[in-house]
RNA sequence: CGGAGUGUGGCUCAGUCUGGUAGAGCACCGCGUUCGGGACGCGGGGGUCGCAGGUUCGAAUCCUGCCACUCCGACCA
């Protein structure tokens, strides 16, 4: 993504929190200038909340890719003829919206694809030879909750990546759900985050077989208790062999006690973990995956040859991650009283310029060529060359939370040296420009 | 869906009880002094007080209805 200089951007930050923001990732969304809420839980994605929304949409495109996915894009409008096939047009209920078009027919807004991804899948599929197939896409959905609340968190309108795998038998099927396990490890490490999977109920989305993905914060919804040990697991590393076995990889992160207070056990839990290793905390839900069969292949007739010419449902799984909740639950992991801490691989710009004298010859020119080497090596530069005041510019550059700040100002351009902080930890250099560019760089 | 609140300029809020020319701080515009962690002075612009109806000489304020949003709870791939 291209970089940018913020006289030329759109980032209206707030220094007053607005009243209606109650948790901190809402309020420093409001306060970055990252959203805007135009109805109870619909916001407007604003410029800097649009990047990192796209930065966490290609972490997971790529984590998708490499597990053998396939992307698409179904649209966000259904027939409720299709969802009456399955026999969920009346069991989903009021969080469904529901619309009627000029010709009288019943739609809705999507709030998930199994009934579409089925119906596209029966109408090209008709051999176990093209099995396994793993499609996904990434779309707003819309659940009318009763209840909108914390921001993104819980929007009614949320961005969702949601895959939809297919095979022949259970056995392929189980196969499936162990890539997505394992993709989702290795997706929301990537963003710098603890997930720690959850034996989940199923819900109405149906099956046996449903891990939820948690994201450990004093915020989250709810409580859950685990084996502290799951929090130490290596994650399978990029050249994970998504063709061979993973049963290994699932072993290891299923069989240490890690549940939501739904389906909570004392018993189990205190007879199979060891005091020292328990560990209550609370938990945002950013991702789920289900095994459910043929729920939708047998009533929607999705089947499929199998070598013995007999026809067959096909065994299905989904597998949803919430883009836009992992913004807010991002930042509720990673924040200070200054503002919001970035991961390097999430930040909406690597390096913040900030220009402590814009309009002086020598801090310009200082900051253009800063600007213009951070950007030939990819870095993404937010230079900011307005005419604030530098107590100013410091406020704004910790709420927005970028990874560097690289502080050029005409006191250290005398002795020829800039500084240098990274958000995260405070730390702060005065070093020659080449020097910090070589350090941003690694 | 039960309960409790709130709607006044972009943001935070006062004014409503007790009706009488719509306010403050921040933000914004102009000028000046400033300038390394949210400066100061002077001047200025911006609000059908959520909407509709009613009472009244007169309504942000009282009455009725509606709408929106927030919080607590229940619910929640």
């Amino acid at each position: 993504m291209s970089p940018m200089r913020l006289s030329r951007f759109f980032l209206p930050v707030l220094k007053q929190t607005p009243s209606e923001a109650q948790i901190t990732s809402h309020r420093l969304m409001l306060r970055a200038g990252m959203i805007r809420q135009e109805a109870a839980g619909i916001y407007a994605w604003l410029p800097l909340g649009h990047r990192v929304l796209r930065k966490i949409e290609q972490i997971v495109r790529e984590e998708m890719d490499r597990a053998g996915a396939v992307e698409l894009l179904m649209p966000t409008l259904q027939l409720a003829d299709l969802w009456r096939e399955s026999g969920r047009y009346d069991a989903y209920g009021a969080e469904m919206l529901r619309i009627t078009d000029r010709h009288e027919r019943e739609m809705l807004y999507g709030p998930t694809n199994e009934e579409m991804i089925t119906e596209i899948f029966r109408a090209s599929v008709k051999s176990y030879k093209q099995l396994p197939l793993n499609l996904y896409h990434i779309q707003w959905k819309f659940r009318d909750e009763q209840r909108p609340r914390f921001g993104v968190m819980r929007g009614r309108e949320f961005l969702m990546k949601d895959a939809y795998s297919f095979d022949l038998d259970e056995a392929a099927g189980r196969a499936s759900y162990d890539r997505m396990f394992v993709a989702y490890l290795r997706l929301f490490a990537r963003m710098g985050l603890k997930a720690v999977p959850m034996k989940a109920e199923t819900g109405p989305i149906g099956g046996e077989l449903s891990h939820e993905f948690i994201v450990l914060a004093q915020t989250g919804e709810s409580a859950v208790f685990l084996d502290k040990r799951i929090l130490d697991l290596p994650i399978p590393a990029d050249d994970v062999d998504y063709r061979g076995d993973l049963t290994p990889v699932i072993d290891a992160w299923t069989h240490l006690y890690a549940a939501t207070e739904d389906v909570h056990d004392a018993t189990r839990y205190e007879r199979d973990t060891a005091e020292v290793d328990r560990m209550t905390a609370r938990g945002i839900e950013v991702g789920q995956v289900f095994f459910f069969g043929d729920k939708y292949s047998t009533p929607m007739k999705a089947t499929v040859s199998g070598p013995d010419g007999a026809e067959r449902p096909a065994q299905m799984g989904s597998y949803g991650v919430g883009v836009s909740r992992l913004v807010g639950a991002i930042i509720e992991a990673s924040h200070d009283d200054a503002g919001i801490i970035w991961p390097d691989t999430v930040a909406p710009y690597g390096v913040g310029i900030i220009n402590l004298r814009a309009g002086d010859a020598t801090c310009d020119a200082a900051c253009e060529s800063a600007y213009a080497a951070l950007t030939t090596v990819g870095k993404e530069p937010l230079l900011d060359d307005t005419d604030e005041r530098p107590g100013g510019k410091f406020a704004a550059m910790d709420l927005i939370g970028l990874p560097w700040q690289l502080i050029i100002g005409p006191r250290g351009l005398a002795e020829g040296m800039v500084e240098l902080k990274r958000r995260a930890t405070g730390d702060r250099q005065t070093l020659s420009l080449d020097a910090a560019l070589q350090v941003i760089c690694g």
